[in-house]
DNA sequence: ATGAAAGCGCTAACAA
DNA sequence: TTGTTAGCGCTTTCAT
């Protein structure tokens, strides 16, 4: 492995102890903020540690107290493009704020199809407490394995396959009121750039979007899946207006496929929203800025972080009746592309 | 602190000596690949350890070995913002991709103004064996602090102030050509979008733009600093026209505020680039599905990650002679826009 | 080339 | 409410 270097030490719970005119173990006390501390002995041990910038040796916590005082976020997928995702970003985000003030550090690890043994051996020997599953595709063997292994796990986005605790944005409601927004419209022939079909995310929103149109009576067979690029975006949008050259509206199922799909619409000259509108999924970067700025459906993906870090912590403090998955809501955002 | 739970133990160190038939020296010594092993016990050993699905304890060797085994990727700026840009998610996947293998784990770290004392003091107590830190806006008191206590530290982009390792773009160079590149398509009121004048990355990018013109003996008094938002380089945009009614190119510090400028150009009826050509800077995702696609200074991102990873560890490892700092190369890339 | 033994700095019973 | 003691699972001298 790596040499990493040493590095000097800084004072230890034993100086500080002595400072304060205390022992160690009402040290540990006060640190880990249990209870049956007089107020005059917290206040010294806190004076002694200002005084000292004292800072436990978390390897030392971690090894006497069991417990690795950090959770992992391990984004399972192949390539690592998830992490160039605004998605991703956001879900960081929401949570690293959930984190803040919480003595839990943060680990982030990728996995790679071919160490998933790896990493699985690495979470289960107890170098974490629990872990957030970001981007599964489809049946991730990650899942199961976890699973087996007892980690407490909150997958973001809903998983195929195995039954793990999620959070996931409410896709179905949402694509729902983007295709009864497109019907209001008085749109006629409404297509979908739907997501890929081995994502929940995908079916979900797919699910939504033939849901919304079905209601209305109206034909859902203008169906092509793309993979959640731009360039997958524009590749679906040529192939939809192929089969159907007279289609005025277009559901894409997230707005960086959006992007490409707009951009497909400009060339062949059609306007948007005029010969066709268009509605977007995510709500994200992309989407204000575009041209015309895209319609879409908001997902708050930074109270998605916080969701599934607070349902994690919530389950290694050993709380009772958690719901196992929850869903949050969308909003539909209205724009000029539709 | 947040109660996090318990986790089962697996297999000691101890067990895999009992099965390889060696002392815990022995497999230490095997897990950490020093010499004086025979291959006889090395090949003992692993075969016990994979028999057993061992991993090391992380806590129970950082303590012991008073290493942390592990980086920081410290984020320093309030809001958070920097996470939703695409060139750190870029900088994210190269530190990984340079991490891959080696058994060093990255913390992601985000420094609020508020808990900058507390940062340092976490980073000083060994926690981490060294620090990666990512846009820098301005003299971020962090890197006097982490530079007083001896951690090593790398700066991804030039910090301004007190001068640290880092590795950046060469973003001088690439403003450069940018500005070449609008002079050699015959443009004579060519403006500019800067960035902050607080960050390095803005200041550098002007100076390159600047000498451009001046190569061509123009004048450069075009000059607008927007804030790496969209908003902020629409707001910039307006400004410039105010100014310029009559300007013919526009090189914008960042794609993602070229988004912004370029809303604002088509708003005012402003072609691109028949009335108006735009260069962008970075290649980030927006650039190839703006409209028009954008030309843009490409700088590669993940290559900075990996660099800077390289960089840190090489330190660790105690390596001489390594070069203080680091410019990666840009290079322009031609599309519709200019 | 290998093993025995002494900690690393903290938490967790237990005793007081 | 507080202090004492015994480890947590490794790495690292120091012998051998």
């Amino acid at each position: 492995m790596t040499e990493t270097a040493k590095r000097r030490p800084g004072p230890r719970i034993e100086e500080v102890a002595r400072v304060a005119g205390v022992s160690k173990s009402t040290v540990s006390r006060v640190i880990n903020d249990e209870q049956y501390v007089s107020a005059r002995a917290r206040e010294a041990v806190h004076a002694a540690i200002a005084q000292l910038g004292y800072s436990p040796n978390q390897a030392a916590r971690a090894l006497a107290g069991h417990r690795a005082n950090a959770i992992a976020l391990v984004v399972s997928e192949p390539s690592g493009r998830v992490l160039g995702d605004p998605f991703f970003a956001g879900v960081l985000r929401g949570v690293h704020s959930e984190l803040a003030g919480r003595h839990v550090q943060l680990l982030l690890m990728m996995s790679q199809p071919t160490d998933t043994e790896d990493l699985v051996s690495y979470l289960s020997s107890g170098h974490v407490d629990g872990a957030l599953l970001v981007s599964l595709h489809g049946e991730d063997p990650l899942v199961p394995m976890l699973a087996e292994i007892g980690l407490p796990v909150v997958s973001g986005g809903r998983p195929l396959g195995r039954t793990v605790p999620f959070v996931d944005a409410d896709n179905f409601s949402g694509a729902l009121e983007a295709a009864r927004h497109l019907v209001s419209l008085g749109r006629k022939r409404i297509a979908t750039v739907a997501g890929p079909k081995d994502m929940a995310v995908g079916a979900d929103r797919l699910s939504g979007f033939k849901r919304g149109l079905s209601e209305a009576k109206m034909a859902n067979d203008l169906v092509v899946h793309g993979d959640f690029t731009p360039e997958g975006g524009a590749r679906a949008m040529e192939r939809l207006l192929q089969k159907e050259p007279h289609l005025d509206a277009v559901f894409v199922a997230a707005d960086i496929m959006a992007l490409g799909a707009m951009q497909v619409l400009h060339a062949q000259g059609r306007r948007i929203p005029q010969d066709v509108a268009v509605v977007g999924f995510d709500d994200s970067v992309f989407a204000a800025t575009a041209t015309p700025p895209l319609t879409t459906i908001r997902q708050d993906v930074e109270e998605l972080g916080r969701t599934m870090t607070w349902r994690l912590l919530a389950e290694l403090a050993g709380e009772a009746g958690l719901p196992p998955s929850l869903l949050l809501p969308t909003s539909l955002i209205k724009r000029a592309s539709a």
